[in-house]
DNA sequence: AAACTTATGGTGATTGACAAACAAAAGTAA
DNA sequence: TTACTTTTGTTTGTCAATCACCATAAGTTT
């Protein structure tokens, strides 16, 4: 009879990887005492993970009174990372390390409206053009990370997007490998494509590389459109039908028709969409969040005044996510974001007012740390999350 | 120099404890394809959980062919646990087996602003008599479970309660533990008395007890306040603060002046608090939310109208939380929830028109199935999973 | 009753992780 | 230079878990 293999031998290799590339440890030592490993396992499983080539030396340390520790690091030269940002009205794209620190972007207004051949097929060539920029090869990409404004399914097809109904059902990772790797099939069958909402990526990105590792935030994306991104306990939160998050189709009590075919969200009276529309009948010349923001820091009156008003009013729906979630931080990002002082002090303003005591007394209400790259790099990060999974290392150096 | 002990042998003994303990297995072979052990380790594990009277066994199940398999099952006749559901305005307690199944149960009007002498000498008094009609004596008690309603840290301490400011600080575990085992301090030492708020005790009966394993739910109970326990990725969440699910208090546009010294919050104008205030101005003769639920299950006009008009607001909110958070259900629970149709029907009616299509498409809105059991219950789950937690028997058997 | 099926108990060999000990390496402190 | 500290490499015996058998138990099917 057929027997089971035998439990993962070498299992702890993904453990300890998990460990340098976070970088929660970089010598023996720490590795012995974060993983509780015995020396000589740890010793065997770097040897394995350096003859991998997943992590390489990275020196001496200093001494500490005696002979100074062999340092180890994530081997982020391996090959390179794609993320690709695709907002609803503007789209960015980045070329990173396998530790997704970004060597080159590119970014251009981009309607996701116009369907997603428009859309993926600038992607895949702006992919294909900072490949060259960074002197890589199509064969050098070890993963690519998509974030796109919309629920997506555990399989990365777009299910029911309220704003993009173009892309319903569409597969983001089967256009896209199939755009990057044709001609070469055999080339894409291990390079993973993860499809995230837009929103979850900028978490994930805030979370893991912009020094906001907090277990319980709500990181808010405020652009044309307004939405969420929940990390519950240390985890990005996408609810059972990966819908969660969805900030900017709260009813806020007004009766403005939204772009979504329902009236009264808080985006048809917040979101940069709105504001554009105000302005637009004042006469000014704006065509994207990033024209809203640029306009605000100028100073100008009408605009700062309409940015305080939108955040006084996500402010009131950030009350209510308070009080439910209870979050340590909330993070502001989103091009609409850029216009700083405005939005966060109407935000904080109503967040402080509204909110009930306990909840709010240590609330943190901060910009983003990455800013416009907070989506790309959280895009690089999903995949390669998913590429150096702990459970995937082991069983692979099993 | 002092070593570290070796990592825990007999592991996974309490891993094959709590596939007993939850049902998912009572059978030799059922162990070994869940856990992933080999059969001779499978075997020695229940030898020692036998040994320690943690299970039994309960016979053989029906063949299937060849010779039938032995069953086994978890030991609950060995001790007793009691729980306590304090809510705002009424508590109830029970004994209950170790499987936080109810042997005797009692409840009481009692009003939390009376202060914890009060409640607590009320809540022990209770327990004592009920361990005499079961013929159980105070040393028979393997854990205490308490549900409070407000705030509690890690400890089990009351932090800033809106509703309760007398509790502030109180260290309901301490209490509880003196009251209880006073006279016999070696007694108590091993008792663990746990306390969470009385919304997620409940959503944690009706999670493990009341057949509604979902991984993402809100619990909402609707009595004289209004609050929701979370459980996310079948989990409870309580937020940074333990703070999360403040449901009751968030803000829904009108002026009313709440309890909790702030205005316009939903308990305000949808409490069985606001309604009561209402049917009393009417004329009525009503003291708890009980009175009303009796009103409208008999169908008085007045009570209905209003009982499903609270449906509808907190259904406003309700939809929020689903746009929010996603779950894929949606329990309502509650003293007041004891009316049925008119505060389900309200709720739904308002949750599904406003709700976006993705998020409440597959969106099951429905009462609890243990009705106003789920709190003491959910309190006797609560103390049985740290009692029988895996790690801890996994340790304790080692 | 005989053949078959499934479950259980026990044994021995193998394997992998661990603790402990020792030696060597590479720094600092005196 | 010498003594000391810390890190690293290597080895060895111990222990626990697993696998692979074999024997037995207790049903069902023929």
């Amino acid at each position: 009879m057929v027997k089971k293999r035998a439990a993962v031998p070498r299992a702890g290799a993904g453990t300890l990887l998990t460990l340098i590339r976070t970088g929660r440890a970089s010598t023996r030592a720490d590795l012995v005492r974060l993983s509780g490993f015995a020396r000589s396992t740890v010793a065997q499983r770097l040897d394995a993970l350096l003859e991998a080539g997943l992590i390489v030396p990275a020196g001496d340390a200093g001494s500490t009174g005696g002979r100074p520790p062999e340092t180890f690091a994530f081997n982020r030269h391996a090959g390179v990372l794609l993320g690709a940002d695709i907002g609803g009205s503007h789209t960015r794209v980045a070329v990173t390390d396998l530790a997704a620190d970004v060597l080159a972007e590119t970014e251009a207004d981009l309607d996701v409206a116009d369907g997603p051949d428009a859309v993926l097929s600038w992607v895949t060539e702006a992919f294909a053009r900072l490949l060259a920029r960074v002197g890589r090869e199509i064969s050098d990409v070890r993963g690519v990370g998509v974030g796109v404004p919309g629920p997506v399914d555990g399989t990365g097809r777009l299910v029911s997007p309220p704003i993009m109904p173009d892309w319903d059902g569409v597969s983001v990772p089967e256009r896209v490998s199939r755009a990057l790797f044709k001609g070469a099939e055999e080339m894409g069958e291990d390079v993973p494509v993860v499809v995230d909402r837009d929103v979850n990526i900028m978490a994930l990105g805030e979370q893991k590389a912009g020094g906001h590792d907090h277990a319980d935030m709500v990181v808010v994306k405020i652009g044309i459109g307004i939405g969420a991104g929940l990390i519950v306990g240390g985890e990005i939160y996408r609810g059972a039908q990966g819908a969660a998050g969805d900030l900017g189709h709260l009813r806020r009590g007004t009766d403005e028709p939204c772009r979504c075919d329902n009236r009264g969200c808080l985006e048809a009276t917040a979101g940069g969409w709105a504001i554009r529309r105000r302005l637009v009948e004042l006469g000014y010349d704006v065509r994207t969040s990033q024209d809203i923001a640029r306009l605000a820091r100028r100073g100008d009156h009408e605009t700062v005044r309409l940015v305080r008003q939108a955040g006084r009013l996500i402010g009131e729906a950030l009350a209510d996510v308070v009080g439910l979630f209870n979050p340590s931080h909330i993070i502001v990002g989103g091009n609409l974001a850029e216009a700083r002082e405005p939005l966060l002090a109407g935000i904080r303003e109503v967040v402080y007012e509204r909110a009930q005591v306990l909840a709010s007394r240590d609330l943190q209400i901060v910009p983003t740390t990455l800013g416009h790259r907070a989506g790309t790099i959280g895009a690089a990060l999903l995949v390669h999350e998913r590429l150096y999974d702990a459970d995937r290392i082991s069983a692979a150096l099993g």
